[in-house]
RNA sequence: GCGCCCGUAGCUCAGCUGGAUAGAGUGGCAGACUUCGAAUCUGUUGGUCGUAGGUUCGAAUCCUACCGGGCGUACCA
């Protein structure tokens, strides 16, 4: 609807060029709301208030010219006002509203799909946690808000990839291989004290025993450095393969994974460096390579080789993203936790001195988790081994509980994640609103067939039928929902969806207990039942979006 | 110190990229099940949008300063 009435401004405006009432100009973005008062429309536009200061004309005069030169062939218009300072309002005509019910009723599960991408290549790289433990609550915000930009943008037109980048280089790995390494020492009873700065967490202790059982005590007359590397891979591998089955659990996929490791034997980051010098962006102190960031806005210049001779994790960082561009993608989108903010200017810089467009990069900051139990903080630190886990999660709480949970706050902004409130199977829990929104319609439905209803279709009612304004509000809440999804993936913010879905579900609620679907008018009867299957249908779309179950019954 | 994010109802948060009289949920209070699912609904209570300036037809939204909270500020990843 939204698109309709634009496009009829935008004639209206060119007609009006065109018989001289407006000045030939570039026409700025027609913008068409929603009002927050009922009085002003059902739309309402304010083009003619940005129109005013680029024609140097009164807007309300503006507005009068735009109105008095709308074409409304569909007959889609009850009445246009002018309101205000130069408001145009729209009423949309009642038996136009129900039209609109054709094109969720055809595109079923597409309904809410868009081209908006035109099949532009994205590559969303998240959760990206290094492989030195298991995954924990605070990995779990990022993993689903990257699957659910991924599965927009899918749903909107892109072609789109999921990466995981693996840092399996570096000094935490080795870290990861000292680690296990002296717990396995232990095993044999070499009781020296357990490093301090080693990771303390039970997994550490469970990977040394695999080894054990599988090699028995052979390691042990390693030299250290030779068995590091051994325990470092076996870690690293075994880590990773339950970091994938925790995410799968999750519902969070990957089509690829992207290792640090294989970034280095394949020279990307020699290869990098080399372009920076070529370029000109890389200067030498001592025996340490320093990249100008500052010449892209940076607050100080970075080190790409350090001291040693061996590259900087920020240059492997670089030589990744020069990879995702070389790959084909047009679009790069990195999920990252909040902490790492202080790391987005160098990484523009990074992709520019490369030569690549800073609009070409989004990076999406996800705020950290505060985990709470009953209100109370509980405390994470993966070092000391301390953390409740992704898998602790989804066993407690459930896998729709938690994503719906974490999909509903804006990512920017601190989300307080109680574990106690999540499993709670009651109103005070909202996906179960929206679920049980679906799982009732669902019921309806059972219920009219067992009542020799057929489930009927967009031309087999008589939608004149719908005349409350509960009706029209649900009509109205479908129609939008396609924009909701297209306002999502343009922003790339998922919380948008939680919101309408529990409006929509609300709106259906409340319909239900005002008035029946399944009454003595069988004629009422079937179109209201047309009217409220609909409104399942873009409950379980907008939960499919989620990543959630929509249930049939609960 | 510097940088980024946040500050909206008692609490948790939206606010459609600058629009008209600021909204939900939750909590409190009062109500609705012999009829399609009460994990539901209806009504009511509740706000100087952190503070002070500025930009303009118009500001919760943009700019500046300050106050409060979080996070960064490595030749770690």
């Amino acid at each position: 609807m939204k698109k309709k009435l634009a496009n009829l401004l935008e004639e209206s405006i060119n007609r009006c060029i065109e018989k001289g009432f407006l000045k030939p100009c570039t026409l700025p973005p027609i913008e068409v709301d929603l009002p927050r008062e009922d009085s002003h429309g059902d739309y309402a536009s304010n083009v003619a208030m940005t129109l005013a200061s680029i024609q140097r004309k009164k807007p309300r005069a503006i507005a009068e010219d735009i109105v008095a030169s709308i074409n409304d062939r569909n007959s889609m218009l009850e009445s246009i006002e002018i309101a205000g300072p130069g408001f145009i309002n729209f009423f949309i005509r009642q038996d136009f509203w129900v039209t609109l019910l054709k094109e969720p009723d055809m595109l079923k599960s597409r309904f809410g799909e868009s081209s908006i991408g035109g099949g532009k290549r994205v590559l969303v790289e998240f959760v990206s946690a290094n492989p030195t433990g298991p995954l924990h609550i605070g990995h779990a915000r990022g993993a689903v808000t990257g699957d659910v930009i991924a599965r927009i943008l899918e749903a909107s037109g892109y072609f789109v990839s999921r990466e995981y980048y693996i840092n399996d280089a570096g000094n935490q790995m080795n870290l990861l291989g000292r680690s296990i390494y002296y717990r396995y020492r232990e095993l044999f009873g070499e009781e020296e004290a357990f490093p301090q700065d080693c990771y303390q967490g039970e997994y550490i202790a469970d990977l040394a025993r695999e080894i054990r059982d599988r090699d028995g005590n052979e390691h042990l007359h390693r030299k250290p450095d030779d068995a590091f590397a051994i325990f470092t891979e076996y870690g690293c591998e075994s880590l990773m393969e339950g970091i994938r089955e925790d995410l799968e659990a999750f519902g969070v996929t990957f089509d690829s994974y992207f290792s640090e490791k294989e970034l280095y034997r394949n020279e990307g980051v020699t290869r990098l460096i080399e372009e920076l010098m070529d370029k000109g962006f890389v200067y030498r102190e001592g025996d340490t390579l320093w990249f100008k960031t500052t010449d892209f806005g940076d607050d100080k210049d970075r080190v790409v080789v350090r001291e040693t001779g061996e590259p900087t994790y920020f240059a492997a960082d670089i030589g990744y993203h020069k990879s995702k561009f070389d790959r084909g993608y047009d679009m790069v989108i990195d999920i990252w936790g909040a902490d790492h903010h202080g790391y987005i200017p160098r990484i523009y810089a990074g992709i520019q001195a490369i030569g690549r467009e800073r609009s070409a990069l989004h990076i999406i900051l996800v705020q950290l988790v505060n985990l709470l139990r009953d209100g109370i903080p509980v405390a994470m630190s993966t070092r000391a081994g301390e953390f409740v886990t992704l898998r602790e999660v989804l066993d407690e709480v459930g896998r729709d509980a938690a994503r719906y949970n974490f999909l509903m706050r804006r990512s920017n902004s601190h989300l307080d994640f109680d574990l106690e409130l999540a499993k709670k199977q009651s109103n005070e829990n909202p996906v179960y609103y929206v679920q049980y929104a679906h799982a009732r319609i669902a019921s309806i439905m059972r219920t009219a067939m067992e009542r020799g209803f057929d489930i009927p279709g967009y031309d087999d009612v008589d939608l004149s039928l719908l005349k409350l304004e509960e009706e029209m509000e649900l009509v109205k809440a479908i129609d939008r929902f396609p924009d909701v999804i297209e306002g999502s993936a343009r922003s790339l913010e998922p919380h948008r969806i939680p919101f309408y879905s529990n409006d929509l579900a609300s709106s259906f609620h409340s319909y239900y207990n005002r008035n029946r679907i399944l009454g003595d008018d069988a004629e009422l009867s079937r179109t209201r039942l047309f009217l409220v299957k609909n409104v399942g249908l873009v409950l379980g779309n907008a939960l499919r979006f989620l990543g959630v179950t929509a249930p049939e019954r609960m």
